[in-house]
DNA sequence: ACCTTATTGTACACAGGTGTACATTAATTG
DNA sequence: CAATTAATGTACACCTGTGTACAATAAGGT
């Protein structure tokens, strides 16, 4: 063993992730981190390497938080599509009663840094299309099931929805009002036949 | 008459606004953009009033040249759907040739800048709800034209259509290959009905 | 008690950025 | 050619931020 930390590792990710999701992770400085912390900066090179690395580890603690971490066991669920739907009803509600309407961390995360920042935006790219094939497994899964058509291109649709989530979390920002935006959801959910009550 | 200006304005307007477009408003310093133009930042304060007096002519001269503009003219239009649609397609393809692959500079502002900076934040937010109405006026001039059905509900379409479009231009950040982008936001427009050859 | 080890702090040497008060320069107009 | 005027530049007095080399501190195990 060696000298004690000062400081919750834990909630010091909290406290980042919450920054970053506010005014994004530029604004947010390795100095800025360490007088929260009630450390150095040099200390804090120490203890998280960089303030990249930092942003993983609050990106990380995101996606155990967001609503779509409900998404992946749609293999438990016996409609897809219902479950489907209660994401993206979910992810209005969340948004709107956000006070501060900070959107999506992550998609504020793509915008901000894909092809801006060299060594993230890879990852956040890459965080796009991982979901978009989560989204696609879905509606594979789905057709199993029986409540879609095999015809359905699941690849476009997967792209469709992908889309329709990230303008969602955008539109939060400036469609504060529940009700308003999850029903400009639901006319798209309804229209492209996933919407299930 | 007064001392000669050193450079040109409209030329500054068109290297601001990429530089914004490239990497943000907040990455935009008065310092890096005086040392462009070969003026003091003293000079820049004095021609410009403030970084953000500067934002906004450079977001107007992106409203001139934004795939969007061509939204207005519907009324001369025989086909207004069929407007959108080609708005669409090309903003498809105008994202996708950019190398860069910037996404579109007023939605990568609202992301960045709505709920964050105080000064620029109602500007923003009130350029998406403007757009949201464009879209509504298109919508209710399609049904005077016969192209859709009286009952059509206008504002959520309109909503709709605006989240497809915001989640187009961030998308296009990530899926740069034309056909496929396309492809997912034809999708969607077929399937909300206002998808026209 | 002492040694190991992990964490902490100090100090340096920069680079970049802000906004303003005041002075200077150069075109046009009379 | 002088006055006006609108641009320009100089200089100040800051604040914020980066990354690293080196040293000090404190907890646990032997």
């Amino acid at each position: 063993m060696g000298r004690a930390i000062k400081f919750d590792r834990d909630e010091a990710i909290v406290w980042v992730m919450n920054e970053i999701w506010r005014s994004g992770f530029t604004a947010l400085s390795v100095k800025a981190v360490s007088e929260k912390l009630g450390i150095t900066r040099s200390s804090f090179y120490h203890a998280f390497e960089s303030r990249e690395a930092l942003f993983l580890e609050a990106m990380n603690h995101y996606f155990q938080i967001s609503p779509l971490l409900k998404l992946s066991t749609f293999a438990e669920s016996n409609s897809a599509l219902t479950l489907l739907t209660q994401v993206f009803k979910e992810t209005c509600k969340q948004r709107t009663d956000d006070g501060q309407h900070r959107g999506c961390l992550a998609v504020n995360s793509v915008s901000e840094l894909v092809g801006v920042n060299d060594s993230l935006s890879s990852f956040m790219a890459n965080m796009v299309n991982e979901n978009i094939n989560g989204f696609e497994a879905l509606l594979t899964y789905s057709i199993h099931q029986g409540e879609l058509a095999k015809s359905t291109d699941t690849r476009h649709l997967a792209l469709a929805l992908q889309n329709t989530l990230i303008g969602l979390n955008t539109m939060s920002k400036v469609i504060t009002n529940e009700q308003e935006l999850w029903n400009a959801i639901k006319v798209i959910l309804i229209a492209l036949n996933v919407y299930r009550e």
